[in-house]
DNA sequence: CGCTAGTACTCAA
DNA sequence: GTACTAGCG
């Protein structure tokens, strides 16, 4: 929802512009919007599931508009839902299949238009849809187009500030009134398919007359939004943005500000409500990002120090690297966890949506191969002349004898991988076809990215977390901690990072985000699945330096490119491949020199090649290869990314497909991960500071299992005040926001099913028998027997099973498991063997729900989360009462 | 005057 | 997600 009533308040400074006037820069896009619109136009055949690619024609429409206009969009999509928002989305879903039903029902009895309008309501914008935006095999899609694109780990507004906090892009286009908030310094609104936007400049703040923003940082700009209500924090009813804004000038501090509102008696503040404004700031500051640079997931803004990922449950569950990656190049589908289902296809998109009438290449238009899985004749209204520069680069076509390793496949962490059992990588509706599983050796190079995160400079770390850390203390009252926080892992899980030899060097160019590869196709002679290229994991610094075009902006280094084209890391498609298309006639260029100059050269006839595979860029320097490189599978049309570390022929043949793998020692962020070594920080004066701590005190309610409204959740518990001396005040206080939201949101989403969660995913296609049998059935509570114990699909747990699994939990981390979450009188039991089973079963679930006979499903959890106490959401995302 | 809640809208190139 | 507006305090 944004910030009701903000864009209004900001009316003076709002500019009409043009994206013309970004062209040579480039903007990050909030792709939920094209795609919510698009689907507007089509929302009845979407909540029929009938396949349709209107949607995707939409925002493929406006991206060529954007590149044009000389601008390079860099699309960013939704990924996984935040714990905090698993209830709301709930409830939408409610909405929508009630829409859904009554435009079935309308649809009976003919009433055409009422129908319509109901599915409009019924249409949810799906990770499924996204993967249309960007899947390869339609040419008219994002892959195909060689534009730059990622998935948020989580919400794509935090995506979207940290690409362009860093430097990734120079605005931001979206219509969410947050992105301000989340602070973006240029966005641009209501942009229409003209290039029609308004632009909104941070740095135009302090010109707001009526509204007096002048000398207001980006914190009390924050305060005042979050204030007025947001999508984290309700408003106290009654205030809204001005009373907020008013309030803020006169008080300065949040804190001071809700002391004032309740001493004034006129308005409620709930007894929560500090702890929430904390928790609504910090999941604003720190929410999880994907970093196209280190290609793991970040904050972003840097936690404060003294406080770890477990302090900040909200921002959601640290993801496993691979799987991170795999999020972000919009193959696994965030919510689900499963790759991602193809909606339309290729099959159906070639033989139904090609406009051909559009279609200026004879060559393109006819029908693919009988048999092709992926024709990619799909061409869209304005998809390029013959002649034209083409997405393919036949120079790579040389490349064809590259090493093959995946994310997660280095030495170090096959132990741990190789104890997870294999990730569900293979599906069945995307093995299907053809039986073509090519090893990727054979068709194209992939990229070696390191599995260790990057390691941060630890002295420029630890300046952040000074800064970062000291406006922390001003906003919440907070003291640093004089030191660094201990570290929370094993002493020798860190040591091994810092050792590990595929720890990347600094980059020393600004790798782009997901984006084509450009390949030529056909290596092995005209074979359909040959063509490799494919979506580029971008790494740095680039292998090889020749030719590097660097741009000239000291804050920005951009995408670098090789003339030998083994470089080009996530280049997106060359700028010149704007010529010739229809609709949007060609522009003379404005090519800024700091974006590349491609080596591609025009090919034709490369539509009819199925897409690339998931390929990654090699890497310098390598990390360890002296196991036995994994390989990614490339099925028919989608890619196959296996991440496993097993043998290769181990990997060759499909084994039964089992969940969770646990992620391997990288249990912390890097951030986290360098705290450790933070412990030089200079220290600082601590001071005593009041800080008010909320005492879980579980009610009737709880016990009942009974669903607790908001309120609810505040009133069974007390406040009390209690004095923090030192350091571990911060921390503390942190931890305190963490229990108390962990004890409402608990409650609140333990006892609501999660349909969708346990719905079975219903394959638009039929799989083929092969790669069915090798699939798990579906993600419902199943019947017993039906499940290896690792995928444990339903199992209904005794209490004691609990009991003894949770301390098998605890002794796998080592630390900083919270007194409040901390199973009790179970410290000596001895550990189970359902590890990944029972680590969801986290002790913060509220007991009397476990005891009134839930079952509890693991089986749609394969995110490797280690930390137990993160796992507790995946737990209550799958927690239904019979 | 500020705020809330309800309604309408997004496509169709 | 937005914008607009009637109605309420």
């Amino acid at each position: 929802m944004g910030i009701g009533g903000l864009l209004p308040l900001l009316k003076e400074i709002q500019k009409p512009c043009h994206v013309k006037e970004w062209a040579g820069k480039r903007v990050a896009v909030d792709s939920y919007v094209w795609l919510h619109r698009g689907a507007y136009g089509c929302a009845e055949d979407l909540a029929l599931g009938r396949p349709t690619v209107k949607y995707v024609n939409y925002a493929m429409h406006r991206v060529r508009m954007l590149k044009h206009f000389g601008v390079t969009p860099v699309m960013v999509f939704d990924g996984g839902l935040l714990p905090s928002k698993m209830g709301t989305e709930d409830e939408r879903e409610k909405r929508r299949a009630e829409a859904l039903a009554k435009g079935n029902a309308f649809r009976a009895e003919g009433k055409a238009s009422l129908a319509r309008e109901a599915f409009v309501k019924a249409v949810d914008v799906t990770p499924a849809m996204a993967y249309q935006l960007i899947k390869a095999s339609l040419l008219n899609a994002l892959r195909a187009e060689g534009i730059e694109y990622v998935v948020a780990p989580y919400e794509a507004d935090p995506q979207l500030a940290y690409l362009e906090k860093s430097g990734f892009v120079d605005a931001v286009v979206t219509e969410d009134s947050d992105l301000l908030v989340f602070g973006c310094r240029n966005v641009l609104f209501k942009l229409d398919g003209e290039g029609n936007c308004v632009s909104i400049s941070r740095d135009d703040f302090s010109k707001c007359r009526e509204y007096n923003l002048a000398g207001w940082s980006d914190d009390e700009f924050r305060h005042m939004a979050i204030l007025s209500g947001c999508d984290y924090l309700d408003s106290v009813v009654g205030l809204g943005l001005k009373t907020a804004h008013r309030l803020l000038r006169k008080y300065k501090k949040p804190e001071k500000v809700i002391q004032f509102v309740r001493l004034e008696g006129n308005l409620n503040v709930p007894r929560s409500y500090l702890d929430d404004f904390r928790r609504a700031e910090l999941t604003f500051l720190h929410q999880h990002v994907f970093d196209p640079l280190t290609k793991s997931l970040t904050h972003l803004t840097p936690i404060p120090a003294g406080t770890t990922l477990e302090d900040l449950p909200f921002i959601g569950p640290l993801l496993a690297p691979d799987f991170a990656l795999g999020v972000a190049q919009g193959d696994i589908d965030p919510i689900t966890k499963e790759r991602v289902v193809d909606l339309v296809p290729s099959s159906f998109a070639a033989t139904n949506d090609t406009p051909k009438k559009f279609d200026a290449n004879g060559s393109r238009a006819k029908a693919p191969k009988a048999g092709t899985p992926s024709g990619g004749t799909l061409l869209s209204f304005f998809s390029r002349q013959a002649g034209s520069p083409a997405v393919v680069n036949p120079v790579k076509a040389v490349k064809a004898q590259a090493r093959v390793t995946l994310v997660g496949s280095a030495k170090e962490n096959k132990p741990a991988v190789t104890q997870q059992e294999e990730p569900a990588r293979a599906s069945k509706f995307f093995g299907a076809g053809r039986g073509s599983k090519v090893e990727l050796q054979k068709s194209s190079t992939a990229a070696i990215v390191p599995p260790v995160m990057h390691e941060p400079d630890h002295e420029a770390l630890s300046d952040d977390f000074e800064a970062e850390a000291a406006l922390r203390d001003i906003e919440l009252g907070f003291d640093l901690p004089s030191e660094a926080a201990e570290i929370d892992e094993p002493e020798e899980a860190v040591e091994e990072r810092r050792v590990s030899p595929a720890e990347p060097a600094p980059p020393t160019h600004r790798p782009a985000l997901c984006g084509i590869q450009e390949q030529a196709p056909d290596v092995d002679g005209g074979s359909v699945q040959s063509e490799a290229g494919g979506i580029v994991v971008p790494v740095s610094p680039p292998p090889t330096s020749e030719a590097l075009v660097e741009t000239p902006s000291p804050e920005r280094q951009k995408v670098a490119i090789s003339a030998s084209g083994q470089s080009d890391v996530g280049v997106s498609s060359p700028a010149d491949s704007n010529v010739a298309q229809a609709g949007w006639p060609t522009p003379e260029l404005d090519q800024s020199p700091g974006l590349l100059s491609s080596p591609i050269t025009p090919r034709n006839g490369f539509s009819i090649s199925p897409p690339p595979p998931i390929v990654k860029e090699e890497a310098a320097p390598a990390p360890a290869q002296t196991t036995a490189a994994p390989f990614v599978t490339l099925s028919s049309d989608p890619i196959i990314l296996s991440s496993d570390t097993g043998s290769c022929a181990e990997q060759a043949t499909p084994r039964p497909p089992k969940r969770s793998p646990r992620p391997p020692k990288q249990r912390k962020s890097p951030i986290l991960s360098a705290k450790g070594k933070l412990k030089t920080a200079p220290s600082r004066e601590a001071r005593s500071k009041t800080v008010a701590v909320w005492e879980d005190t579980p009610g009737p309610r709880a016990a009942s299992g009974e669903s607790a409204p908001k309120t609810s959740a505040s009133k069974r518990r007390k406040q009390t005040e209690v004095i923090v001396d030192d350091d571990e005040g911060v921390s503390e206080a942190v931890r305190s926001v963490a229990a108390s939201w962990r004890a409402k949101f608990m409650l609140q989403t333990a006892v609501k099913s999660t349909p969708r969660l346990l719905a079975p995913v219903q394959p638009p296609t039929p799989a083929s028998p092969t790669n069915a049998s090798r699939q798990k059935g579906p993600r419902t509570v199943a019947p017993p027997g039906k499940h290896s114990s690792a995928t444990a699909s339903a199992t209904r747990l005794p209490l004691s099973t609990l009991r003894a699994n949770t301390s098998l939990k605890r002794s796998a981390t080592t630390s900083a498991v919270d007194e409040n979450c901390r199973p009790r009188g179970d410290e000596d039991l001895a550990p189970a063997k359902k590890r990944r089973t029972v680590s969801a079963l986290d002790c913060t679930v509220d007991r009397s729900l476990i005891e009134n006979d839930v079952v509890v499903s693991s089986s749609s959890s394969p995110v490797p989360i280690t930390n137990p106490r993160l796992l507790a959401f995946r737990f209550t995302g799958t927690v239904r009462r019979e």
